[in-house]
DNA sequence: CCAATATATGCATATGTATTCATATATTGG
DNA sequence: CCAATATATGAATACATATGCATATATTGG
């Protein structure tokens, strides 16, 4: 039901692994990812994302379509601006996790 | 306490974005992700996880150099062979968060 | 110690992509 | 309709990096 091809990994198709890569991806730029960020608690306009984030305009837009056309964000229109906001409680679950990941004590890292 | 420097963003320093960006840099890239797949269950060897994903040795091993430096998997030696495993739970958290991302059904996209 | 197996590493390269600059489109107010 | 504001887009470029090839290191068995 793949397409012909054995799934080379546990239970994961290879649609699974694309698509998920291509999330991490985006999630995986210094500044796409904070523009994320300033997306995650509430609806915020491109204006104010980039007086947040200190990037460009131009870098800004650029990115924040890539973000809408993988769903990491969405938009809506309010008079002559545009909010964008993470799409859902999914992308703030990831971050926190990873966040945690990051507060991990050291148990064992490269030990031979 | 940062270096001076004021957080633009709500509440994640400087460092804190650069290391997320660091992580899901890593996991988004689909040789690695396949990599990090096959390691998240139980540990498995280099050559398991070489047959399993179909790279090259080599390739993997690099892969796995940087997944083990970013402590996103971590390694033990059984006589020659030597074990990879996911670092801890978070990465499978974040694994199952964005897989049900994925499957979320399509609220509102790009509706303007 | 030698051969065989298992894993790692250095270098070269092709490909991807983040960023900038200039400009285009859309919306609002007068 | 015109000017001003807000956002998006296209092209060019500089830079990062995934991959392959060759080879090095480490471990085990005889």
């Amino acid at each position: 039901m793949n397409h012909g091809h054995l799934e080379p990994l546990d239970r994961f198709s290879e649609s699974d692994i694309s698509q998920l890569a291509d999330l991490f991806s985006l999630m995986g730029d210094g500044s796409r990812l904070s523009i994320i960020l300033a997306c995650l608690r509430e609806p915020i306009s491109v204006s104010d994302i980039v007086s947040k984030v200190e990037l460009s305009q131009s870098l800004v837009s650029h990115h924040l379509r890539l973000l809408r056309a993988a769903r990491v964000v969405r938009s809506e229109r309010r008079g002559r601006q545009i909010f964008y906001v993470a799409a859902d409680a999914h992308i703030r679950c990831v971050i926190e996790d990873m966040l945690d990941h990051i507060q991990e004590p050291d148990s064992n890292g490269d030990d031979d």
